[in-house]
DNA sequence: ATTTCATTATTCAAATATGAATAGGACGAC
DNA sequence: GTCGTCCTATTCATATTTGAATAATGAAAT
C-alpha cells in the first residue's frame, strides 16, 4: 500500500475544521486550547501544504474561499470519523481514572448532583467529573457530554438510556410576592399574577395548562433564560415559577401554591451512548448515578 | 458545537493506522518518512491518551490486541476520509510547481518516459516528477500515482482516460540465441523454443495464442517479474520475448521473428482521476503527455 | 552455539512548535 | 471623533518533538 496522500499533517485539518465552524481563529482557539497564533499558524501551514488559499484574512475575522468550502466539506467528514474513534476509543478504556462529563439541567446541577459527586469522589477519587448545566439537551452523538440526566425518553437508537423516576413540579412563589396579589382558592382562578419564563415559546404556557391555568405569553413580563436566576428572582418576589418540588421544599421563604392540586410531572431518564457504556469509567458513574437517583 | 472530543492528536492515529497496516513501526516510520523513534513514541502517545492498549509489543514486531483491531477500523475510515481530503486539495492546486506522480509499466517508463519528461521540465523546471514504474496498475484512487499510462481502457467511473493510440508487440531473440535454434518459416511451427515468462498466470499463453502459438507452461523454463530484467535475459540469448517493437527496434542485436505475421496490439490510454484533472500542474503534465503520446 | 537480521526502546542534541506579549486594523457604542 | 472590543499577524523565549546513534531483544539461519 502507499500511503503518500496521508503525508500531510491532520492536525492542520482540524484547526481548519474548527476555525471554519467557529468563525475566527481566536474561537477555535479557546474551543481546541490552544493559543490563537498556533492555531494562525496551523491553517496558514496546511494553505501552504495545499497550495490552495483556504479562507480570505481580514481584520474583522475569516471568510473561506470557495476552494475552502468544498474542503470544509471533506474536513467535517474527517471530524466525523475522529468523533467516532475518539468515542470508540474512550469506550474501550478500561482505567477508572479520567474525566466524566455529565450533563443536566441547571437545577439538577445545581441542587441534585452535588452531594452525589460529593459521595462518588469519596469512593473513586480517581475519576474527575465535568459538569454541563444546560437547559438544551446535549448531543451525545458529538460527545458534547459523556452521560446526561434528561427529562424525557430519548429515541436514538445509540443511546441507552435508564428511567429514574419521575419529579413533581409545582407554583412557588415567594412570602414577600403573596401578599402583594389575592391569591384564590382554585388554581384556575389564578389569572392576574406575574409568571416567570424561559423563553418566548408556547412551552410553558403548555405546561401551565396541564395544571389548569389558561395563560398567554401576557402573562410572561419577565422572561428569564437561565433558570437559577429565574429561581433567584421568584425569590426575590419577581412573581410565580414552575419549580421542582424537592428543590423548593428547601426554601423555607418560598410557598408551595395549590397543594392539593396535580403537579406537573416529568420523566427522568439516564442517558448514555451505547459506545461509552463499556468504558469501565463512564459505566461506574453510570451505575452510581443511577443508584443514587432511581426512585419510583 | 462542542469539539471535546476532537481534541487528541490526529496525526498519532495516522501513526496508528500506517503501523498496524504495515505492521512494524520501522516500516510505519519509512512509509511516512520518519523515524521509527518518533512513530514509537506517537504511537505510545496515542495509546495514552486513549487509555487503551493497541499493540502487543515485542522485539519481533507489535501485533494488535483486540481494542486495536477494533479501533483499526476507525482509522482506516479516517485515512479514506484524508486521502479524499488530500485528493480534493490538490485538484484545486493551481500552483504549477511541484510534484507530480506518473505510473507506467517498466518498459513505458525506462524508454518511452525519458524525453518526454525532460522536455516537459526544459518548459516547466517547477515541476518535479516521480516515476512509479510497475507492472500492477497504479490504484489512482488511493492516490498511488497522479497519472496513470495503462493498457486497457479504465472502467472505474472516478477516473478520467484518453485514448492515445495502440503499441504493437512482436517476438524478440537475440542473434545468440537464434543460433541455438531452427528457427521455422511459420509461427505456427515454432514450439520448442524457449520463451521468458512474467509469472505462472496463463496471461502470457492467451497473448501468444492471439499470435497464433499453442504454448503450455513448459514452453517458459525461465520465469522474470521484472521486464527490464526479461529483455536483458534475452538480450543476453537465454529465450524469446514478446517486446514492444519501438523499444525492440532501438536494439540492433535483437532480431524480429516473423515480421510479416501479425503483431500482438495493445491499446494505451492515459488516465488520470476526474479530482486531479483540474490541478493546474497535473492538467499541465496530462496534456503534455497526451501531446507527445497521442498517435493513430 | 553463534551469527545475522529484523524488531522496539532510550538517550541527547538539534529542529520545531508553542504561548505570552504586542502591534495594528476594523467595527460599533457613545 | 474616541474608546473599547474584537479580530489577525509577528516576535521571542520556552517547551515540545524530532532524528541519529545506540542498546537490547528475539527469531531464523548457519
Amino acid at each position: 500500500m502507499n500511503w503518500k496522500s496521508l503525508r500531510f499533517d491532520w492536525n492542520r485539518v482540524r484547526a481548519f475544521l474548527v476555525t471554519a465552524e467557529e468563525g475566527s481563529l481566536s474561537s477555535a482557539a479557546r474551543e481546541l486550547s490552544h493559543s490563537q497564533p498556533t492555531l494562525s499558524r496551523q491553517v496558514s501551514a496546511l494553505e501552504r501544504e495545499l497550495g490552495v488559499a483556504l479562507f480570505e484574512r481580514g481584520p474583522a475575522g475569516l471568510e473561506l474561499t470557495p476552494n475552502g468550502l468544498a474542503l470544509l466539506e471533506l474536513a467535517r467528514e474527517m471530524g466525523e470519523v475522529a468523533n467516532k474513534f475518539s468515542l470508540a476509543a474512550s469506550g474501550q478504556s478500561q482505567a477508572i481514572e479520567g474525566n466524566v462529563c455529565i450533563s443536566a439541567t441547571e437545577m439538577a446541577a445545581a441542587y441534585v448532583l452535588p452531594p452525589i459527586i460529593q459521595a462518588l469522589r469519596d469512593q473513586e477519587p480517581g475519576i474527575e467529573i465535568e459538569v454541563v448545566a444546560s437547559q438544551r439537551p446535549s448531543n451525545l452523538r458529538r460527545r458534547e457530554a459523556d452521560i446526561a440526566l434528561r427529562a424525557f425518553r430519548p429515541t436514538e437508537p445509540y443511546l441507552l438510556a435508564r428511567r429514574l423516576g419521575e419529579s413533581h413540579h409545582y407554583l412557588y412563589a415567594s412570602k414577600s410576592y403573596l401578599k402583594t396579589i389575592d391569591l384564590p382558592k382554585r388554581i384556575e382562578e389564578l389569572d392576574d399574577a406575574t409568571f416567570l419564563g424561559f423563553d418566548r415559546t408556547d412551552t410553558l404556557i403548555d405546561y401551565y395548562r396541564i395544571l389548569g391555568l389558561e395563560l398567554t405569553q401576557s402573562h410572561f413580563p419577565i422572561i428569564v433564560h437561565d433558570q437559577m436566576v429565574q429561581w433567584s428572582m421568584a425569590k426575590a418576589g419577581l412573581g410565580i415559577a414552575l419549580m421542582l418540588e424537592e428543590v423548593a421544599s428547601t426554601e423555607p421563604e418560598m410557598i408551595q401554591l395549590f397543594p392539593s392540586s396535580k403537579p406537573l410531572v416529568t420523566e427522568n431518564w439516564l442517558v448514555t451512548h451505547r459506545e461509552l457504556h463499556t468504558s469501565r469509567r463512564v459505566r461506574f458513574v453510570y451505575d452510581f448515578l443511577v443508584e443514587h437517583l432511581a426512585r419510583g
